[in-house]
DNA sequence: TCTTGACCTTCCAGTTGCTGGAAAGTCTAT
DNA sequence: ATAGACTTTCCAGCAACTGGAAGGTCAAGA
């Protein structure tokens, strides 16, 4: 399978598949003309980072989770570790944002926004 | 004042201030030794600067709001359209984090995380 | 006066995760 | 034969810094 169906498939942009090759993580037989041919091994890894990728898993996360993918061996608190690891992360991030619309909230609130100059807003960021 | 003490005074590093001048956010005078010499001006806008940066504001929003901060015929509608953008654009975020948030926490509560190789999260990752 | 150490300068490279584009080769259909 | 839709590689750029190297400057102490 040729790189533009394997990105049909994957769900991801045959230049981000590529880019995934380069760094390692999938990496395609060829033809004889040079092309890539993806098998269903491949396209396996392709969905499977698509999703990880999805769920905000950094590329080296992805790295890892990909080689515990294929560890049948592996042991699941492996994998936990890293997925709770990447939760406590995302939930971090969850109440900087909160805590940043708050604020922002109050100072849009707070400007009237018409033509005149008094701005609220300004004032804050600059005091 | 140097570039150390305008660093300690506005709380950004001295990295981040001399890449705030090669971007041509604030440029401050020279010693004839050649070192940078902020004044109270240049202060301004530097801790402008890290307060709205701290609120989220892209650097290019921060370009604008400065020119805004400069100007006292803006309209207070200028500067509190970039700020509704913004707030849209972390409401954005955060419904998407606690989506994201949603489903691992699912997925790292049914991995029980043990020495055995079956694990929920790389079935899903998989799926 | 010399030296040490803490400043300062510029410039270049690397980070993350792609994305766009150029130049050139290949395949398929008309 | 030729058009156009693929493919390849390579190089550059995005945001917003950050680290490091190589070298200049300055103030204090022996």
């Amino acid at each position: 399978m040729n790189i533009s169906d394997a990105a049909a498939d994957s769900g991801l942009p045959a230049k981000t598949i590529r880019y995934y090759e380069d760094i390692g993580l999938v990496s395609p037989g060829r033809l004889a003309n040079g092309y890539r041919d993806y098998d269903e091994h491949d396209l396996h890894k392709l969905r499977f980072l698509q999703r990880a990728r999805g769920l905000g898993f950094s590329v080296e996360d992805c790295r890892v989770l990909l080689s515990l993918y294929e560890d049948r061996n592996r042991a699941s608190a492996d994998v936990k570790k890293i997925a709770k690891t990447h939760l406590i992360e995302i939930e971090r991030k969850i109440a900087e944002l909160q805590s940043l619309r708050d604020t922002l909230s109050d100072l849009v609130q707070s400007c009237h926004g018409d033509d005149r100059p008094n701005c609220p807003i300004i004032n804050d960021l600059a005091r």
